[in-house]
DNA sequence: CGTCACATTTTGATTATTCAAAATTACATC
DNA sequence: GATGTAATTTTGAATAATCAAAATGTGACG
């Protein structure tokens, strides 16, 4: 019985989910997840449990749900294949950053492997998506690097931007705008607390002050 | 509300069937759609009601259903999108033309305006598919060519294949193997009632026999 | 240890799509 | 005009996914 695109839907969820929890956590909350997907919490009780019965994840009734390695490898598969098919939507297809996640959100329950295979092939077998994303190998392994963000990160200090953890439109758009892409070199010149900003030294040397939430999503290498 | 892929794959259904009504025909019939679909006959049934209370078709009870000026619309955006989507899998993502159709039926319903507008451009407003099916304009207009199938066309004359109306995978790798894709210049040298077949001169002056039923499905122009 | 707030689950219902099989209609033929 | 066959429609039911709102459990805190 291959999965339906809302099973997928699911599973990439709790992936995600997973990968976000504090440690010490191992169980994504349903609410969480029924946050995530936009539905109904009683909705999301419903699913996680025949997505138990099919063995796809553990649920433990009132703490969470997280992924059995059939179910981890279902959810590897999806998030391999949007990430891909945003790269292939940006690098081939010529869109923009910021309007290529509604496509892939659909494409990536859709298209056959034979697809994806030759995508990845165009692409040169990327390890990231246009969002700096790391994309999970075919075999369902996601490469880790470990990142700074922008208000962790040391100060002073030239840094390329690697990754932005946030697929809102206007953001990536903003992001664009000021040459904040993944592979732009900036630079933190100053926190503040009170302020809650950062200031930054970007392209051209042009400052700019940003919010601290808006850095947090900044990730960047030494 | 906007059409699920389910109302879009019955207007493309009756869409193609109308195009395949004996002259003196203008009503699609309820079992010709089903079979089309893949359906049970009461479930078309069902669900043509339901488009002619969406005002999309006209329905006549046990005559069958056309499409109105809306559902014409609609499904010829649908057909359109088919097929450019078909020709951009074989030339930019360099599939098979016998392993498109599954990802295209797909992906038709699915993918932004933004995309087809873009491979629509990337593929040079193209008129016809891999298989020589006409694209349908942006505003719904069918491109019309007459052509003759090698059942009709003259003998020991130079004809060019046009079109090649089966999308049956083994059927186009049979068409391949053998040169007769659309572009490529064939001579009929003989026809023969009797053994229902069809005798041609292909590519390099290679003689080959083929039944009438399939040669039905080779169009071509003088 | 009782209570309150909040998260979670349960319940009852709805929508879309489908099927199989029974009932009905249309049409050609006798 | 009766009749039989084939097409079509009706009926009754199933599945997947969803919601709103009621019921229930959990954990924190006084």
């Amino acid at each position: 019985m291959l999965p339906s695109s809302t099973v997928e839907n699911y599973l990439k969820a709790i992936y995600v989910g997973e990968m976000h929890l504090a440690d010490g956590q191992t169980l994504v909350p349903m609410g969480q997840l029924a946050g995530a997907l936009g539905i109904a919490p009683g909705t999301a009780t419903t699913m996680v449990k025949a997505l138990f019965e099919s063995g796809l994840v553990v649920y433990e009734p009132y703490n969470g749900v997280r992924l059995t390695a059939a179910g981890q490898k279902l959810a590897a598969r999806v998030l391999r294949r949007h990430r891909l098919i945003e790269l292939f939507l940006v690098q081939v297809i010529g869109m923009n950053w910021d309007e290529v996640h509604d496509d892939a959100e659909q494409m990536e329950h859709v298209v056959s492997d034979r697809f994806i295979e030759r995508i990845d092939e165009m692409l040169g077998q990327p390890e990231v998506d246009p969002h700096g994303d790391p994309i999970p190998t075919a075999d369902g392994r996601l490469p880790h690097r470990a990142l700074e963000t922008l208000l962790t990160c040391p100060l002073h200090t030239p840094v390329t931007v690697a990754r932005v953890t946030d697929q809102d439109a206007a953001f990536l758009r903003f992001i664009e705008s000021n040459n904040l892409k993944p592979g732009q070199t900036i630079e933190v010149e100053a926190r503040d607390e009170v302020s809650d900003s950062v200031r930054l030294k970007g392209h051209n040397d042009e400052r700019m002050t940003i919010g601290a939430r808006a850095a947090s999503k900044l990730l960047v290498t030494g």
